[in-house]
DNA sequence: TAATTCAATGAAAGCGCTTTCAAAACGCTT
DNA sequence: AAGCGTTTTGAAAGCGCTTTCATTGAATTA
């Protein structure tokens, strides 16, 4: 009998006393691998501390046992317990990964070349989301240290650079979307405020003169430098910056919509639309059709961020391609660079203009 | 010195004579967190059992002691160390899960349902994704076991219901989208039929009768379900089938674009499209606006799944909203409710129709 | 051939927790 | 107060691996 008193716990069952995490207890026997790494030392006729050198390349080993052990593991199928590596030797070959929402769009591509990256050499994304909280992130971070991961990689951080460095004084850490420096702390960063010159610049050249710009979440430096970009471009077209122009979004589609009715609403004239996101400027498409006005007829639409979406929308959006995929690809090589202790020297592409369906000339 | 002759591998380097996984080997002392569950006991001056006891809620202990522990607890600031709790208890507090992209919009939903049902509780989802892939699907169940994880959940699986279920034999298992029955298994489908024929009865209640059908990927059990679906309604209506008017899809966008331009080259009549998801029916109005044709005025066109992004689309796509959160959600708590040995009994919500704008009557 | 060195190997001690087992403490009854 | 059946508690044995340390045996040198 394994519980003298065979105490049924549900998932939600919570001992009266603690004011520890409540959680489900198992009466079911652990499904466990029966083969361990004895097993093979035993088949192999060596000592488990040769297995273990031959698995982990720690030692050179006689090429008679290690064919042995090859041999062993393979008929036997031993595949080893990582929990066991975990607690033994302190790397977990898993990587925890930060990010905002699971769900998002944009964060999609990037999980999947996180994904992509790790698979391969058997190291396991431990995924989770913040929501854009500060304080959710830290518990994240916490969550993730007590998995014991061998490093973290957290996109788009709403954590101060402080608490992201103090995090890395004790385990590698890579961010993106963000400029900084530490010990044992790489960022990866995009050049939004290129990026958005080149969406300005576009509809420059198409000859609009009157270019509305809906922001992202000014609380994101990304956001900040699109908007940078953006006057930026204006400026050197030598065109006067009309803050009537500007419109605040929250990178989310609803933003877009809203600043479309602000801004018709305000009845400034206006040629063209620069979103900060292609959500944003999705909703502003919305916008824009529901006030009977077409693109790129009437309005040119540009975006910022290339979502998948984005080819498939009426008509296809012009936007400026962020690599989403090679973000999470090249985190994911820089943190395992850190954890073997090479400095990672990772670079993401330059920004590039994709130019559709959305964006026409201006009507003379 | 940690090592004899301090090797230093990078995440490409390989041990020559081995066939294993290639990993990386750090050199950095791991970071642990120094406080043990030792040190509470030590501090409480109990046994580390009464620790343990107290932790796990696993016997009764006098309510002195326990106060003792969760103070020590509190002061040491101690969080036990999942790795050692799972390999001498056998359980790891976390849930594989198996999707077919992480980056799937629809996929997305659920996996946020399961995070936010398993997070409050102190679990943790493992994703992996199996693109669509058999093999690959088969290989994301090892790897999960072999992470020891105490349950899996597949969403929308593609292995055969036997290799599902001798997996289940081992691991408590959670599938969606398809019905099946095993001791430590339980699934979860989602009504597609009765939501096929919602939909294509909503055309036909609009007064069309020449309704063209892009279908899903028909390996899969729900894309055949959403065929069957549209027949009924179809049928019911006592108009008769016309296969010239059933398209074959994959399930993503391009397939709707392409179908559309064969429905257009075949030059039978249509005045609406019912596509067996929103991708597909994104694809479709991207190929109807390319050839001239209006949503709804020309085409009246209606999708499935609900995406987020169908609310944004211009117009605003009619669409069967699919539950997608909570069927994270529901999978979530079976998979908890099978692992603490209660049979589960969650049920899907029955389909709803929404109507936006890309569906209106057909002219008469 | 004896002395020295060094690479290859095994024995054994943990890593931090759970769980069994047996002893201790308690509450009753007689 | 002795005897009994319960609880409550602690000691100790793992879970499956890594790593240190000591040992072996072969290769090298004198």
């Amino acid at each position: 009998m394994r519980f003298q008193k065979p105490r049924v716990l549900g998932p939600d069952a919570q001992s009266k006393h603690t004011n520890m995490k409540k959680m489900p207890i198992t009466l079911r026997a652990p499904a466990k691998s029966p083969v361990t790494l004895e097993m093979v030392a035993k088949r192999a006729g060596v000592s488990p501390s040769t297995v273990s050198r031959i698995l982990n390349g720690t030692a050179v080993v006689s090429d008679a046992k290690r064919q042995a052990v090859v041999e062993a593991t393979q008929t036997l199928g031993f595949v080893p317990n990582p929990l066991a590596r975990g607690l033994a030797g302190g790397r977990t070959f898993s990587i925890g990964v930060v990010t905002q929402a699971i769900d998002s769009p944009f964060y999609g591509a990037a999980l999947r070349g996180i994904e992509d990256e790790l698979d391969p050499i058997g190291y396991s994304p431990l995924f989770m989301s913040a929501h854009w909280n500060p304080s959710a992130e830290a518990r994240c971070l916490e969550v993730l240290r007590s998995r014991r991961v061998d490093g973290i990689v957290v996109l788009m951080p709403r954590l101060s650079d402080e608490a992201l460095q103090s995090c890395a004084q004790t385990l590698p850490v890579v961010v993106t979307g963000r400029e900084m420096q530490a010990e044992q702390l790489f960022s990866l960063n995009f050049d939004n405020f290129t990026g958005a010159m080149r969406a300005t610049e576009h509809l420059l050249a198409l000859g609009h003169q009157r270019i509305a710009f809906i922001t992202g979440d000014e609380e994101h430096p990304d956001a900040a430098e699109r908007h940078r970009g953006y006057r930026a471009a204006l400026q050197a077209a030598g065109i006067a910056f009309d803050p009537q122009l500007v419109l605040p979004g929250k990178y989310h589609e609803i933003s877009g919509l809203e600043a479309v009715n602000h801004l018709l609403s305000r009845k400034c004239t206006f040629t063209a639309i620069f979103a900060a996101n292609d959500q944003m400027a999705a909703g502003a498409a919305l916008g824009l059709f529901q006030n009977g006005l077409r693109v790129p007829e009437d309005v040119s639409l540009v975006g910022f961020d290339d979502l998948p979406t984005s080819v498939y929308a009426t008509p296809p959006l012009s936007t400026i391609h962020q690599p989403a995929y090679e973000l999470g690809r090249l985190a994911a090589a820089s943190i395992l660079q850190l954890i073997a202790g090479h400095p990672p020297t990772a670079k993401l592409p330059p920004p590039e203009l994709l130019v559709r369906g959305s964006s026409a000339p201006a009507r003379s």
